[in-house]
DNA sequence: GCGTATAACGCATGT
DNA sequence: CACATGCGTTAT
């Protein structure tokens, strides 16, 4: 077999789709040969006494002694001969992560991942079924790659480390000869990032494919998000979920788990090819795992100390509003609590009372009165409290959130960097975690201070969690926005005349458009009210909004509201037949698809419960807007990752997405080159003949830059002309 | 009886 | 209406 056969089958085809895993055997392990090292790990372990330290210590020789493990770092030059041709020859390689407390990926997950102390790899040469699914095969041979950072002045060390770093660098960037399979591939692309941040480039690893079973767990099925290393063995792999023999060592557990990731693996790779998720799943979803990692290792710089001082303003403010609040209730009780605002309002000033012609909306759950700020709103000429409250809630959240929260992010380092999760949202887009980088306001707030001991009365301070972030020192944030991604698919997906006939237009503004078409006005006739109008009804129409809820979001009468809805419906007919037939659909085949393929099941599509069913509904709607714009979302990021990848003068880093937008970091001297790829890339998706994609609406992007994410301003490049920028 | 973990809820932010 | 994360309160 060449090298052509192998790199085909890692780069198109699933693994090993002919060979079958073999049958599950009875005895889960081979008889453990006990050399000393092992026997005081298996002793640290199972006594679960001793300071967690130690037993890293004994994890890290039972790694070492164990006859099974190749320790790297004490290789003669023959042995690392041997170990490289082994690796040459091995056609998969399985990873994970050993953390310094003795667990490893494939553990369960913890609240806060201990630092890493080495890579186990597995390298798998023979697939056949010969030997059991959890044990190595007689060509199998596993090796422990040692992370530890020496200091500078022990000369001795570095040809070990320097071994271990260039066998890493090659097994990541072998994925084209050779699989690579690893639970969580992001964060070991991540942590490798972040260890060898000195020696090794993100572009270095940008290319790097693995398999990440977590990954193909949730596209086949979005719905189970946080399934761990077990619960995806036990669902995916017809067994019942059996627990490891107590008398089992630790090291041996490991290994049996590598073993079965291999077939693992195996199984997803046949079910994602049996439920057309295979071109997905290797053409988009694999390379998000590199770029998630490199965004990941990338440090966003804050000021800590403007936002200390924010933090201590806000106090003090919220200190007064407490105050006031307080004394417009005529009795102390907790602000924060929902609880407690509800009996003051309601049971003791019984302000519901003196507003019966106004419907006061009520908490989902308990069907209570609620204290939300619709409802806030609806008291708020009765009296002075509920003004108090949505200050006080403001103020409360900006700080609690945005301030602190983000402070709470940066202990022991003046940046942040967020984590991207990759397989958290049923839909298909990415999510953001510590801090939400996708949740951050959008517009700036106005705090009155009050200043009674100096001269001025009162002092208007703007606080703006996103004019925190701040590029390097000459470089800028460049962001591009994919104007109205999912009103685009809805008008491509329903194939409606009437809306594909605004997008044919590239200057107008569509919601103004939508508004005058819609009201029968001319364009010039349009209030921004009605404007605003136009795009609350069109994505409220697209998400299923009833009267209630529209009316709600307008501030109109359900009378009114449904009006408007059945105008929009009545002039953009075939959106209506679209999402009648995407319904159809659903309920015909239990599951409904975006347009790259991704797939959501909606079993209550079935429900005898109208409540339930009609939710499904929705979803189902919903799931193909909203996923097919995460897939062209995802696909611009990737396609521009790779670009700035290969280019070898291109610098840009991605800071974040929020779902319809990129966040760059530019230099300086490259942001007309660079704003002109992201643009031409994202509009260019418009066409993907690889998949069939093909809209029949153009898409647009704006570009806008800016030295601080709080202040951008729109950004015009020059067309490209049609002579230059040869490929 | 009094402390800490956890789950559910309500309310915020974003797309 | 859809999909998320984060913080605080309250009950268990």
């Amino acid at each position: 077999m060449g090298l052509e056969t192998t790199r085909d089958a890692a780069k198109n085809t699933p693994p090993s789709m002919t060979s079958k895993p073999p049958k599950q055997k009875e005895a889960r392990c081979g008889p453990d040969r006990a050399p000393s090292g092992t026997k005081i790990a298996q002793e640290v372990a199972n006594s679960g006494k001793l300071q967690s330290q130690s037993k890293a210590a004994c994890l890290t020789a039972a790694m070492t002694f164990d006859p099974r493990i190749k320790d790297a770092g004490k290789l003669d030059p023959e042995e690392r001969m041997q170990v490289l041709e082994e690796m040459r020859q091995a056609s998969v390689l399985v990873l994970t992560m050993v953390y310094q407390d003795g667990t490893t990926q494939l553990n369960p997950e913890q609240k806060r991942t201990p630092p890493v102390c080495g890579l186990l790899v597995l390298f798998k040469r023979d697939l056949d079924c010969s030997t059991p699914e959890d044990s190595l095969g007689l060509n199998d041979s596993l090796v422990y790659l040692k992370l530890e950072h020496t200091p500078a002045w022990a000369q001795q060390n570095t040809h070990r480390e320097l071994f271990i770093r260039e066998m890493l660098l090659q097994i990541l960037s072998s994925c084209q000869l050779s699989q690579l399979v690893c639970y969580k591939a992001k964060d070991l692309l991540r942590t490798t990032l972040q260890f060898y941040r000195r020696h090794l480039n993100w572009k270095q690893v940008a290319g790097c494919r693995i398999q990440d079973p977590q990954v193909s767990g949730w596209l086949l099925d979005p719905t189970d998000t946080a399934s761990s290393y077990q619960d995806l063995l036990a669902k995916h792999y017809r067994r019942p979920s059996i627990t490891p023999a107590p008398g089992t060592k630790r090291v041996s557990q490991v290994i049996s788990n590598l073993c079965l990731l291999y077939w693992l693996n195996v199984e997803l790779c046949c079910k994602l090819q049996r439920q057309g998720l295979w071109e997905l799943y290797s053409n988009m979803e694999l390379h998000m795992i590199p770029a998630l990692a490199a965004m990941e290792s990338h440090h966003i710089h804050v000021d800590k100390e403007a936002l200390k001082r924010t933090s201590d303003m806000l106090g003090t403010k919220m200190k007064q509003l407490e105050q006031e609040a307080h004394q417009a209730a005529g009795q102390i009780f907790l602000v924060s609590s929902s609880t407690q605002l509800r009996t003051v309002l309601f049971e003791k000033l019984r302000l519901h009372e003196r507003c019966e012609n106004k419907k006061l909306p009520k908490t989902i759950n308990k069907q209570q009165q609620s204290t939300s700020e619709a409802a806030l709103l609806q008291l708020q000429d009765l009296h002075p409290l509920p003004k108090i409250i949505l200050e006080y809630r403001q103020v409360h959240k900006i700080k609690s959130t945005f301030v602190d929260g983000i402070l709470s992010c940066m202990t022991s380092k003046n940046y942040i960097s967020s984590t991207w999760c990759q397989t958290s949202v049923v839909t298909g887009r990415i999510s953001a975690k510590h801090p939400n980088f996708q949740a951050l306001p959008r517009q700036p707030v106005q705090i009155i201070k009050k200043q009674y001991v100096q001269g001025k009365e009162e002092e208007v301070v703007t606080v703006h969690p996103r004019a925190m972030f701040i590029p390097q020192e000459g470089w800028t944030f460049l962001a591009a926005d994919f104007c109205q991604v999912e009103l685009r698919l809805l008008a491509h997906l329903s194939c409606d005349p009437e809306l594909l006939r605004i997008f044919t237009n590239p200057q107008a503004d569509v919601f103004t458009m939508l508004a005058s078409q819609w009201k029968g006005v001319s364009e010039g006739e349009v209030t921004s009210e009605e404007r605003e109008h136009a795009k609350r009804i069109v994505y409220s129409v697209v998400y299923g909004a009833g009267r209630e809820r529209l009316s709600g979001i307008l501030g109109v009468s359900a009378e009114q509201a449904s009006q408007f809805q059945d105008s929009f419906l009545q002039t953009y007919k075939e959106v209506q037949t679209f999402i009648q037939s995407t319904i159809q659909q659903c309920h015909k085949q239990g599951h409904v698809l975006s347009i790259m393929g991704r797939r959501r099941s909606l079993p209550n599509i079935h429900s005898a419960d109208w409540g339930i069913r009609m939710q499904a509904e929705r979803q189902a709607v919903n799931f193909v807007v909203q996923g097919s714009a995460a897939d062209l979302c995802k696909m611009a990021m990737i396609r521009i990752f790779s670009q700035v990848s290969s280019s070898s003068s291109l610098s840009a880093r991605l800071i974040a997405q929020l779902h319809d937008e990129l966040l760059y970091e530019v230099e300086d001297s490259q942001l007309e080159e660079f704003a002109a790829v992201v643009k031409n890339t994202m509009e260019s998706l418009q066409h993907i003949d690889s998949l069939g994609v093909h809209l029949k609406v153009p898409l647009k992007v704006a570009l806008s830059s800016g030295k601080s994410w709080g202040s951008m301003s729109e950004l015009n490049i020059p067309p490209t002309s049609p002579c230059a920028s040869p490929l």
